[in-house]
DNA sequence: TATTGTTATACTCTATAACTATA
DNA sequence: TATAGTTATAGAGTATAACAATA
C-alpha cells in the first residue's frame, strides 16, 4: 500500500499529536515484512516514497507536487506545446490535463492561447510569473536532489541511473 | 504527473482504440523533458511505475493491486497482528487500513477476531483460502520479479538493492 | 472522418477529525 | 485519560465515454 503523500496531508501531519512515537517505532520494528523487502517493486516503492516527501517538504509554502512541477518543466521546455502533446509527455490521458492545466491557469502560472492556424489547439505557455516562479522551484529542487544524491557517489548516482534504465520496457 | 495506473484502467486500456499509436509514438519523441531526465525522483517514478505496470498486467484476473498484496504478507508473516500494527507497518494511517481490510474480508482472504484479552483489538488473520490464493498469489510476482530482474545481472540486482537502500532516509 | 479539448462521471487511495467501546 | 477501530468526509489524481468545434 504506502501512501503516495498527498500535499496538504504532509503539511498537517508535522503537528498531528495523535499517536505518540515509542508505540510506532516499536510496531515498526516488531512487524515482519515477509517476503517484501526481498522485492525490487517494493524497495523502489520505498525509495521513490522517500524522495517525494522529501521533495514536497522542502517545497514548503510553494504548495507544488512532482507531477505539477514536471508539467511546468515540459511546457518551458516546450513553449506553446499542444494539450494533447503534453498529455503524451506526462503519461496522461488527454482528458486528464484539463484539471491539471487549469489549476496552473488558475495559478497564474500558465496560459492557454488558441492557436490561430488550427482553431482547435490551445497553445501552452508559462506566464512571467510562472517563469519566475518556475526558476525559483528548480533552485529548489536541484538542491532537493543533492541533499539527497549526496548520499551517493558521483559514481554511484551515473550507476543508479544505469540500473534504473535497464528497468524500463 | 505519471499515473499510478488503477487495475481496471489497465484492463481496460488494452483494448482501446482512440488513440492511433503513430501519432503517440511521434509525440513521445518530439518532447523535449527539460531538466527532468536528470533528476533521480523522476528515473525513479519512470521504474516504478514500469514494474507496477508489469505487477498489474501480471497478475491478470486475480486483480490485486502491489499495495493489497503487500498487506497480504504481512498479515501471513504476522498472523494475528492488530490493524494498527499492520497499519504502522504498511505506512498507513489506521483509519486509511479499515478499508483496505474490509476489501480483503469482503474477498474472503482475511478474517477479523476479537482479541479475547482486550476487546479492542481486531486481529487480522488469513482464511484458508486467503492463504491458497496467496501461495499462488506469490509465485506469480515472483515470476513477475524475476522477468524484470533478468534485466539484470545478480550483482547488479544486488548493487541495485544497496543503492536504493542509501536513499532511504 | 479524424483530432482537439472539454465535460460528466466514477474510481482508487489516502488523510483528518470526531465518534464508540473499551482499557 | 489513552488506545483500537470506525465512520463521515474530503481531496488528489486519474481514467473512460461522449460531445462540440474544427480540420
Amino acid at each position: 500500500m504506502s501512501a503516495t503523500p498527498r500535499i496538504k496531508a504532509r503539511a498537517a501531519k508535522a503537528l498531528r499529536p495523535r499517536d505518540s512515537a515509542s508505540r510506532a517505532d516499536r510496531a515498526t520494528r516488531t512487524t515482519d515484512l515477509g517476503l517484501l523487502p526481498s522485492l525490487l517493486g517494493y524497495r523502489l516503492r520505498l525509495a521513490q516514497r522517500a524522495i517525494f516527501t522529501d521533495f514536497v517538504s522542502s517545497m514548503g509554502e510553494a504548495e507544488i507536487s512532482p507531477g505539477l512541477f514536471g508539467i511546468l518543466v515540459i511546457i518551458e521546455a516546450n513553449p506553446g506545446l499542444k494539450q494533447t502533446e503534453l498529455s503524451i509527455a506526462a503519461h496522461l490521458d488527454r482528458s486528464s490535463i484539463v484539471p491539471v492545466v487549469d489549476k496552473l491557469e488558475t495559478r497564474g502560472y500558465v496560459s492557454r492561447r488558441a492557436s490561430a492556424i488550427d482553431r482547435r489547439v490551445n497553445g501552452l505557455w508559462l506566464t512571467s510569473e510562472g517563469s519566475a516562479v518556475l526558476r525559483k522551484l528548480k533552485r529548489t529542487v536541484i538542491a532537493h536532489e543533492r541533499r539527497i544524491a549526496r548520499r551517493l557517489s558521483a559514481a554511484e548516482q551515473q550507476r543508479l541511473f544505469d540500473l534504473l534504465a535497464k528497468l524500463l520496457p
